[in-house]
DNA sequence: AACACGTGGCC
DNA sequence: TGGCCAAGTGT
């Protein structure tokens, strides 16, 4: 372990004086809900892909009350694109809980904080840490790359043992004060010198003492994740227009991928989506026109969906909107969560 | 422990 | 261009 002389931190603190990112929007003003939902927004999400969502999200839900009351469709639809929708259904659920026990607001509490769905030991952490000062370490990807290459920890860092032994680093090179900078230094430390590819290593406060860099390892560290084939799934899609033009929309279900938003009604094969074309809609299946296929990878697997689009039909009487079904105009679109993949094909029609 | 869970950018 | 991966958490 380091000793009472470490210089990490310190080193850490004076490159972020002048290389560090100042004007991340939320960084003003830093309340601890702007915290929180940025650091929940920025999991596994890069910031210039969080920034934009991040400024129409608080300016729909400004305060953690008014998201509290908002509708599941409503938060959905503003997390639409941005991925791991779990994270906005936790984030909904944590805010009425923060009405219900801690009087509307986040607790200044690392077990509180723990407790809260979508917040773990690295987000709570960067919450006390950022919002209060608090001395808690966090252990991002960033943070992970940094003490990989820094104390030159051989291992994928996803492995449990790698990460228990990362936790203890990244305790050990806690500064006494200035928390809330030292863990944005980290982060933009390592979003911006320390990267996967090409780390600037000639400009970096940590050179004297980088393991990576003295033994010319910097590109095999961090441990890679082990390589695994992707399987294939494939699906259809039915793409139904009504007479007014609007598409026939279904919500999908509570688990899973896309779990709850708005999508095409899907179906396994032709048999499959012949019998719900014939339960729900007047017309021919066959008269269905088969459009370009739409490929989607997810980090787990490779998805093929094959649209077949239909004109001017009416639905069976017994289909009318409800909760799970409904036709949508195109420029109703925009106001619902609907899967990135399944919007570009909507919007290309 | 291992896997599910999105999307876009990079080379 | 297909594989890899980015401010992780929940199960």
């Amino acid at each position: 372990m380091m000793a009472v002389s470490d210089t990490f931190s310190s080193r850490l603190l004076a490159w972020f004086d002048q290389n560090g990112r100042h004007d991340l929007p939320w960084q003003h003003p830093r309340t601890p809900y702007r915290v929180w939902l940025s650091e929940v927004m920025l999991q596994q999400t890069q910031v210039a892909t969080v920034t934009p969502y991040f400024v129409r999200f608080v300016e729909a839900f400004p305060t953690i009350a008014a998201l509290a009351d908002a509708s599941t469709d409503e938060v959905m639809a503003h997390w639409a694109g941005l991925g791991y929708y779990a994270r906005a259904r936790n984030l909904h659920a944590a805010a009425k809980r923060c009405l219900e026990l801690h009087g509307g607001e986040l607790p200044r509490d690392f077990d509180a904080l723990l407790a809260l769905p979508g917040i773990g030991r690295s987000t709570a952490g960067a919450i006390l840490a950022q919002a209060w000062g608090e001395r808690f370490p966090i252990l991002d990807g960033n943070v992970k790359r940094v003490l990989a290459r820094f104390h030159g920890v051989e291992g994928f860092p996803g492995l449990p043992a790698i990460e228990k032994r990362m936790w203890t680093l990244a305790e050990s090179h806690l500064p006494d004060s200035r928390m809330a900078d030292y863990t944005q230094a980290q982060m933009d430390f390592g979003a911006t010198l320390c990267t996967r590819h090409d780390p600037a290593c000639v400009l970096c406060p940590l050179q004297s003492d980088c393991v990576a860099l003295r033994e010319g390892r910097t590109d095999e560290l961090p441990t890679p994740k082990p390589g695994k084939p992707l399987p294939e799934r494939s699906a259809i899609v039915l793409v139904a227009e009504n007479a007014a033009g609007e598409v026939l929309l279904q919500r999908r279900p509570p688990t899973g991928i896309w779990a709850a938003l708005w999508s095409l009604p899907e179906a396994a094969d032709h048999a499959a989506a012949r019998q719900w074309f014939d339960a729900h809609l007047r017309g021919d299946y066959d008269h269905g026109e088969a459009l370009a296929e739409v490929p989607h990878a997810f980090t787990h697997y490779r998805l093929r969906l094959h649209p077949l689009h239909w004109r001017a039909l009416a639905p069976r009487d017994a289909v009318r909107d409800n909760d799970d079904l409904r036709w949508v105009a195109r420029d109703a679109l925009a106001s619902l969560g609907i899967p990135a993949p399944i919007r570009k094909l909507l919007d290309s029609r």
